[in-house]
DNA sequence: AAGCAAAGTTAGCCTTGGCTAAACCCTGAA
DNA sequence: TTCAGGGTTTAGCCAAGGCTAACTTTGCTT
């Protein structure tokens, strides 16, 4: 049983957690851009129905986006995202949608895939999803 | 642009926050399952070590996981796990060791999947677990 | 145009998981 | 045997991300 470099081992769990911090930004914003494009509007009841959180919760949430440029601060309207937040919408969007695909190839069920590519998504390299997606199709 | 289920969005959110819960539980017996069998002994500087955090964090973590039943309480000795814990440990291994197996075969090098592994192999269903399995070998 | 219900916000609390600083144990060397 | 230094724990701080309860704003309906 050998053990991995102390400082390489150290790295990898400091880089799992940089990814959380990010996680919830891009949950919100790839579900905001969603909304907005199925139907016009993305409100903060419908963000606490489909994250299961209480509308409490979501405002929160918001202030810290609001804080971090990525949705304007317009009390009482419907939410909106700036430029950054857009661009972060995009790219979040592209990359579970290329973990979805790369799901289903394997052989797993849609149900399944739609739920693991939510953990999923947010802790894959450049590389893995280069591999995926060339394996996807 | 179709969204789904608001129902079946939450929960797939909710599942996500309940892996990252146990995420650190299973980080912290893994390690110190490596630990014990490579070298007799786990102390909380190495842990601290190999985690990139300081040493009152891990006491700090190493509180809860005694609370919930899963390491020894046994001051200022070396760290040891209950038979919970080793359940955990061994549990936690074996899929990381599946993950690692099946980044490889996808054609990821080396060193980013053991990166990848660290964030990945907590999100992970039983199906794509298995799916994964399969494709490794 | 008024009033009420639904949506949104605010205040205050909790746990997790980070940190620093300081106190506390333990052990090996003098 | 003692005591200095390293390992461990404790105390106290902070931010993220949950919650409930209470309050404010909006906008629909009458």
């Amino acid at each position: 049983m050998t053990l991995p470099d102390p400082g390489e081992q150290a790295r990898r769990f400091i880089k799992v957690r940089e990814a959380h911090r990010s996680e919830v930004q891009q949950d919100y914003v790839e579900l905001i851009a969603d909304l907005v494009a199925a139907r016009g509007v993305a409100r903060v009841v419908d963000l606490a129905e489909r994250f299961g959180v209480t509308t409490a919760t979501v405002a929160n949430t918001l202030a810290r986006l609001k804080r971090d440029g990525l949705v304007e601060d317009r009390p009482y309207r419907s939410l909106c995202l700036t430029a950054a937040g857009t661009a972060m919408a995009e790219a979040s969007r592209a990359r579970h949608d290329i973990v979805v695909a790369f799901l289903l190839r394997l052989g797993v069920s849609r149900a399944v895939a739609e739920l693991d590519a939510e953990g999923l998504e947010h802790h894959l390299s450049a590389e893995t999803l280069a591999a995926m997606e060339g394996f996807a199709g």
